[in-house]
DNA sequence: GTGATTTATCAAAGCGCTTTGGATGAAGCA
DNA sequence: TGCTTCATCCAAAGCGCTTTGATAAATCAC
């Protein structure tokens, strides 16, 4: 069913049904009435494309996801993002377009998006430092909102992120303030933009206790389990292990807790772990104790908002792009305890 | 840039322009090659919504993806098997629109995509027991493709499975060979079809050997880490514990391994587990070793193949609808040894 | 050299919608 | 009554592309 045939249906022109459905004002109220009727009915809904031909407006918002080339690995916060974002996308009658594209690659899709006039605005997804896509599509004039952010970048444009120094300057304090002094910290891959503010809030709440960083303590790689897992029993197995690991995602998390275990320690007792937790569904920190202490911030409610963000941002171009920054909350969970004395009596 | 530009500068028809770029033959080579130069240099990329209105080819698979209200949670499953059937999709010049959506809620969403030409197929996720989406796509017209199968249906469709009861027959029988006989099933949800086919083929693995099944032994839930942690938790408190776990999904079968150390107990020694493994890329089941013991099947490959079915199926729709079945490889880990000589005792 | 083909190009219609710029008739006003 | 103002509705243009049907020029057969 389309226009024309419930027009003609309706013994109506196309520019009334069109109209009535609408909502303009130039349409009795009882004319509308029959055609909604009518419409529904015939179960009519107007095809996109035609539409968004004709109003110029694609109502679609594409998600550019890079894909770490080196593990072939999608990064697992993304399903709940997404998740977020699209609650926020139904609601404003919105489509989702997903690209996958190899890490690097990202312009080529956003210029091709543009031109193909296929969305009307991108999410960019794991900024980088000094990232040059943020430029890129201020230049083509593509609207966009940033999950994170890109120190370095000084042009403005509409970010959320979470305060990631913060969080992991106060993680790292919790940890001091236990008596734990070698802390490790096991990073995501510091070449983007949250790895490196989380190196970097470590770093200060070290540098005002006045502990040297110790370069061996100190690892950057994509998050997965097995990295984890490898970085931490690894260090476990030096003569001068850490007796406290920072974490940056909670699947490393798992990983560096089969390390201790394989290594006959207990966490909480032995070795104490803080990670990051993005509040994935599937992988809850525990019920009501978590599992590991955890800085805490929900990537899907971040979904949710920025999308929110984007579609504002679209809707009104002439606006000051808006900034959020999120507060992660420090969960204390029982993955953590005071340093054992044995770290101190080796101090 | 559009056609219309181009093929004015060009001072040719669009016509030709257009022939020339999409490969027809009535255009001479010479003016073939002149206008992919200038396309080349003006950057002009078709728009979509045009070229699909006019083709009346969206060029776009939708994915419409269930979230489990319950638990508002995404299958982490998910973003392996986009990552893969993305692959396809840019290779074929497709779109992936996405659309999550309240499970149970789906049909409406089809209709929608239907209706509005959004779209030239779906890619149907994780179909349950007769699930009524497959006749209701088959009556509407849409072109799909399941990933998984819906036991009980029976008019013929395009899918892709795994055989979870072979598999789960098969991963049984090693733990019964290896004189495991308290063995539990801590299964997904079993409404979904994957988890019944599974439990099948566990409970027919059983069947062969005289071993009655115990209800209390077998759980059925979503799969996150935490449903492992307290399904298993509870089982190993009581006096006659399973020795050994076999389980839907490697996130529920760290929950597992949580479990089976906070006991005190050692996991492939005490306690055998058997997992599911998606080949999730985060999640690496370890590296040479195995971590667990595992019937193993690369959801992202299953994203890619299926893909390909599906957009050969809209190219073809009167070809008897593909169907695949992959075998998964069971592969030995560390965390299953002979069971515990305790159970023989207490049998 | 004539008519029949082939080759290379174009004008215009059409995809399904929105929107501009009228048209029509009823109502309001003097 | 004649003129203006609304309230409703409509025809047609336009969004950017593909594709049909036509045309002019070049090639061919004889």
């Amino acid at each position: 069913m389309n226009l024309k045939e419930l027009s003609s249906i309706l013994g109506l022109s196309q520019t009334t049904v069109s109209r009535a459905l609408n909502g303009y004002p130039e349409v009795s109220a009882a004319t509308r009435e029959r055609v909604e009727l009518a419409a529904l009915k015939h179960s009519y809904t107007p095809n996109t494309r035609a539409k968004s031909l004709a109003t110029g407006q694609a109502m679609a918002i594409g998600h550019v996801i890079p894909m770490a080339t080196k593990h072939e690995m999608v990064n697992p916060v993304f399903a709940d993002f997404i998740a977020g974002a699209a609650t926020a996308y139904t609601r404003h009658g919105f489509e989702m377009v997903l690209t996958i594209v190899e890490d690097g690659n990202e312009s080529n899709v956003y210029r091709n998006l543009k031109a193909r006039a296929a969305v009307d605005g991108v999410i960019l997804h794991a900024p980088s430092m000094n990232d040059s896509r943020i430029s890129f599509l201020n230049e083509i004039g593509l609207p966009f909102a940033v999950h994170g952010r890109a120190s370095g970048q000084n042009e403005p444009y509409c970010w959320l992120d979470v305060n990631n120094r913060s969080a992991f300057r106060r993680a790292t304090d919790f940890l001091l303030d236990l008596g734990h002094r070698r802390i490790a910290l096991i990073n995501g891959n510091e070449a983007m933009d949250f790895a490196y503010r989380r190196r970097h809030g470590f770093a200060e709440a070290m540098a005002a206790r006045k502990i040297p960083l110790m370069p061996e303590f100190m690892h950057s790689e994509e998050m997965t389990e097995e990295y984890g897992y490898r970085a931490a029993s690894k260090m476990l197995k030096a003569h001068d292990a850490p007796t406290a690991f920072l974490v940056s995602s909670i699947i490393s998390a798992i990983g560096v807790r089969r390390a201790i275990e394989e290594a006959g320690l207990i966490m909480g007792r032995d070795v104490s772990v803080i990670t990051h937790d993005d509040a994935l569904s599937y992988l809850p920190n525990g019920d009501e104790i978590p599992i590991f202490t955890a800085t805490r911030s929900s990537v899907r409610e971040a979904g949710r908002r920025l999308a929110e963000m984007l579609i504002a941002r679209i809707n009104d171009p002439k606006a000051a792009p808006e900034q959020v920054l999120l507060e992660a909350e420090l969960r204390v969970g029982r993955s953590t305890g005071p340093a054992p004395v044995r770290a101190f009596a080796e101090d």
